[in-house]
DNA sequence: AGCCTCAAGTTCCCTAAAGGAACCCAAATT
DNA sequence: AATTTGGGTTCCTTTAGGGAACTTGAGGCT
């Protein structure tokens, strides 16, 4: 299909959706993320297409978002998550927080999360970086900003 | 194209993005967020068609995360988040914060956020739930919880 | 009464993207 | 020489997104 280009807009949500945003891509990062960072594995993993999975990839890297290290002699690799990379990781555990509290049901969630600085298992919450206070939906306004559209 | 359905991954992001995953889904919900409401307003601001701008509506009103109120005796109508969908804004901020900082440019970020608590100009931080202390890729451990595959 | 408007969809056609399976290639192994 | 292995490419089919035109149902206007 034709797509809307997303990375034009002025926007940061449409322009983030532009680099991580296609079918797949975040669960592309959550592998490499867990450790699975070959192609092979994160295409068993995942059962995604070929085709799909070389496109994805290479646009993560042209994005800096992941990085190509050879590991051989042979042409081969393993995807490796960039600074710009590693803090999306922020995203897909907000994401897996919601889908925890959501969508898990009767089961409960499938993956835990334990805390190093305090040995829990917890989950993560929004706070203000300036008061360290919650932030959430209703606690902000929003202004226009230096690089809002005319 | 046959997409892959994700809601039946034992993964909660996979799940999340059953829900969002979508094109443009993510912003319809900031734009019913920030106060456009209604059909034609969304319609023009993000320039999507009409037909996609429907399914999403209905796929977000079947997941619970909006909600359609009439407003008037002719058929019209409003959407407005549920409480599934308000906590959702969490994952929209993180993107934004994401975006402000790795996408904006020269020009800066588009809009900003004033935090009510503090009056201050501001970004969201993940915190741990639990402790308090900061919450990132690098600081937690991932152990299967009670809904893991099998 | 007859006509117009307006929000909110619906229908149709066209194009492009996802799935899937088969194929390719270079280096090492047997 | 033949096979294996990782990491892709090619080709074909199906289906989803874009865009424009059409529909519907309740008011309003004259």
């Amino acid at each position: 299909m034709q797509r809307t280009n997303f990375g034009e807009m002025a926007c940061s949500i449409a322009r983030t959706l532009d680099v991580i945003g296609e079918p797949w891509s975040p669960l592309i990062l959550r592998d490499v993320w867990v450790g699975l960072t070959r192609f092979e594995q994160i295409q068993a993993d995942l059962g995604i297409s070929r085709k799909v999975l070389t496109e994805r990839l290479n646009h993560l890297v042209d994005q800096g978002v992941l990085e190509r290290r050879p590991y051989d002699q042979r042409p081969r690799h393993e995807y490796h998550l960039t600074q710009k990379g590693t803090e999306l990781v922020d995203l897909l555990m907000v994401m897996a927080g919601w889908g925890d509290k959501w969508l898990a049901g009767e089961a409960g969630p499938p993956v835990l999360y334990r805390h190093h600085a305090c040995g829990e298992v917890s989950g993560v919450d929004l706070r203000c970086a300036h008061c360290g206070e919650p932030m959430h939906a209703s606690d902000v306004d929003l202004l226009p900003g230096p690089g809002a559209a005319a």
